[in-house]
DNA sequence: GTCTATAGGCAGATAGAC
DNA sequence: GTCTATCTGCCTATAGAC
């Protein structure tokens, strides 16, 4: 019955640019390179965005929520905090295969230069993985399946911050290999001690 | 004797520069930003740096060795490992202090779109800190100061990485209080478990 | 070494035909 | 919705006077 989900143009549109940005930054790529790719005009975008930094907004809207979605789903599934973490850490290094950084990692590093508005969506961003990764900590910590000294909130700073940073640095540096290892030890850090 | 050391243009465009590019990125300036500061015009940055990559690589450059001063320094320290790692994590809560980044930090995000050149620089910088940090943590743990599992190597790269995703994300969200916060449990991942 | 002046290109954005 | 055509501004870079 349903018909196959022919993607709209502004669709597409969202997927190169997410693309884009995620390789080279927001201010790394422009209307006229998304067009070239889509076979359109640059007009064309201009119709579906009228400006580059709504663009950017909807950009940042689409890619929390998928997130989001993403963290709901390994939220809700029988495992142990430590798979859960593994997971986690695994939605990053889905992105770093293909060349590409989290779009809010990558952001955050322009977020001088970027508008108001895409400024407080990465800052959301941040707030929302840094309240899923403390819950998922402390939880963890209470059945006794993670063994930590402090606040679940600054371990899940702690992880959210390594594994950015591990992306960032393993990108330009050691590739998914390094990225694996860095991971490894960020997330050791509130596994218990070995009997 | 020696005369008071008068900056020369070409040193105030490189501080100028490598400001912005702390804070902005690379592509984040212009030469017309600089010239601005500096009252005077782009054609005399240009005859400093004839090309805008030329600046790039001489901003690397001195940055790197100012950096490797500062770890030679902190190397040569009669103190504990523990205190040399927090000598590494103040260095990099300096900056942030100042609303900047590492400078590599945020070129690695913009890593893409920079030339040849200074990409090797970049991934140089990052080798050496690694370098480093493998051997402050090899000595430490030689001599029962600090207790990990596995390579130095991936000890030092979890650092780093903890530490410039630390930066990145506590610009945006958080400030330099989240910074302490996960630049210690990044450390305190090499600690001696507490008797 | 620094300037004025300017070239040439690319950016984001708009008007109006189809 | 998509196009052609174009505007305006900013960018890197250069030529040549001082």
């Amino acid at each position: 019955m349903a018909s196959p989900p022919a993607a709209s143009t502004a669709d597409l549109i969202l997927d190169a640019a997410e693309r884009r940005a995620q390789s080279f930054g927001f201010n790394g790529f422009s209307y006229a390179d998304i067009a070239d790719e889509l076979k359109v005009t640059t007009a064309t975008i201009h119709y579906h965005f009228s400006a580059k930094s709504d663009l950017g907004a909807d950009l940042l809207q689409r890619y929390s929520r998928r997130f989001a979605e993403a963290l709901a789903e390994i939220g809700g599934r029988e495992c142990s905090a430590a798979a859960q973490l593994g997971a986690y850490a695994q939605l990053y290094e889905d992105v770093l295969r293909e060349g590409r950084l989290c779009l809010c990692g990558i952001l955050a590093a322009e977020y001088e230069t970027l508008p108001a508005q895409m400024r407080e969506q990465i800052v959301a961003f941040f707030a929302s993985n840094e309240a899923w990764l403390a819950k998922v900590v402390r939880v963890g910590r209470e059945r006794g399946e993670l063994q930590f000294a402090g606040e679940p909130r600054d371990r899940a700073m702690a992880i959210l911050c390594g594994l950015e940073g591990a992306l960032l640095v393993a990108r330009a540096y050691g590739g998914v290999e390094r990225f694996r290892a860095a991971a490894e030890i960020v997330l050791a850090g509130a596994a218990p001690a070995a009997a």
